[in-house]
DNA sequence: CCAAAAGTGTTGGGACTACACCCATGA
DNA sequence: TCATGGGTGTAGTCCCAACACTTTTGG
């Protein structure tokens, strides 16, 4: 076989699995669309959309859920490509899948000229999604639960000014599991990744928590020097 | 943006790292093609190709390897899709990269019409490479860096019956890192993923070492009950 | 008998688990 | 004053790191 480029040429989109975290509801929520367009006019799926001819594909992630969320600025990475052959009925379309993470507290959504409608959904109770988008869903939470744990992602949840308990619901949440409230707070400040601030909780109806942020800059220091964030 | 089809495509291809262990070397290596065709004429790369319509990308990327190296029947998993505009200096080129892990014990390698030639090469010791071949290759290291710590791959690299001490010349040789030998021993055995065999290594000029094979049933089944491998 | 690698146990320290009560605040 | 969640310490266990000599085999 030779290297000619004369072959005939799939589609390639993007998609994206946009994570947030309810700390009202506990639990966790992705971001969905209405689509207007056939095929599947009418579902629920995934923001996404073709990648254009000049921009590569993380930039065309952003492009399209800049325009179809309002979202800008945000935790993204890629998650894996699909590229089953029916996986679209019209034609070949090959997809690469993004996830991203939103500090849901931050969030103006706006539904465009594509979705009729956007709107966060719990996990654990997700509509019938167009395409295989179940499964490229699937495959994001598995990446999700597995990083969480062994890299310091899980704060792109958060607000920047959370408490201890707001973290570990984060962790609960994500990995549908409990912690222990002393033995999680040892080890969290052990690692020296958090500011304290000189901030407390507001309108709570009982004991106002400290608030920490996430240290970046510590974070990269140690990571020099050969530190690695676990659970 | 609506979904009609009727976008500019790219072309879309796969492109692996294959892994090979050279336990008397005492390194990795990785297979690479010289290329007979331009652009990149003469140089080496990564065996890949385009992905054909009617085939999905695992096994665009099976046939790849076949067609120009011979290998069947092979570990392999999907790395990264790499999708920087100019990464072909023709057109727009996406290629979805996998990785393989290969017993080299077992191989017969033939180069085909495609590639001149088809050699093994130490990682630290690679001549230049096509295209962003060279980036590919470092996402592949690192992840099989990442990945021999919590999963059972590194097994693939090594022959079907091997030595304790094969074992952990493969986690120093791909970890770049030394291992204490009784330490890791008890480690190792007491995950109890391992058959002792009664078997012995042959023609060695010292006391023959036991020879060990991975047990997959054990460890499927250790799994189900929440069992993870862990270097 | 020599060279080369195989094989083998113990100990101390650090990390993890399990566990329950008092404190601060607002209503 | 009560309801709600915030905040804290200890003891036992397990795991990990450090460490050196004897055994087996072939040449």
């Amino acid at each position: 076989m030779s290297y000619t480029y004369e072959y005939e040429r799939p589609c390639v989109t993007v998609d994206c699995v946009v994570f947030g975290l309810d700390l009202e509801e506990k639990n966790l929520k992705v971001l969905l669309i209405k689509r207007k367009l056939k095929p599947f006019k009418n579902n629920w799926a995934l923001p996404g959309g073709f990648v254009n001819m000049n921009e590569n594909l993380e930039n065309a992630a952003k492009r399209e859920l800049a325009e179809e969320t309002g979202l800008t600025n945000i935790f993204l990475e890629q998650l894996y490509t699909f590229g089953e052959v029916d996986r679209d009925p019209r034609t070949r379309v090959i997809t690469v899948g993004y996830y991203a993470l939103v500090k849901m507290d931050h969030l103006i959504l706006h539904a465009d000229s594509d979705a009729e409608d956007a709107a966060w959904f719990s996990i654990d109770d997700l509509p019938i999604l167009a395409f295989d988008h179940k499964m490229i869903m699937d495959t994001a939470i598995s990446r999700l639960q597995g990083k969480v744990q062994y890299q310091p992602i899980g704060f792109e949840l958060l607000p920047e000014k959370f408490s201890l308990t707001q973290l570990q619901n984060l962790y609960e949440i994500v990995l549908e599991k409990k912690f222990d409230k002393r033995n999680f707070r040892k080890k969290i400040l052990a690692m020296n990744l958090l500011k304290e601030l000189d901030e407390i909780e507001k309108d709570v109806a009982h004991r106002a928590a400290r608030l920490f942020s996430f240290d970046k800059e510590q974070y990269a220091s140690l990571k020099e020097k050969g530190f690695n964030f676990t659970l």
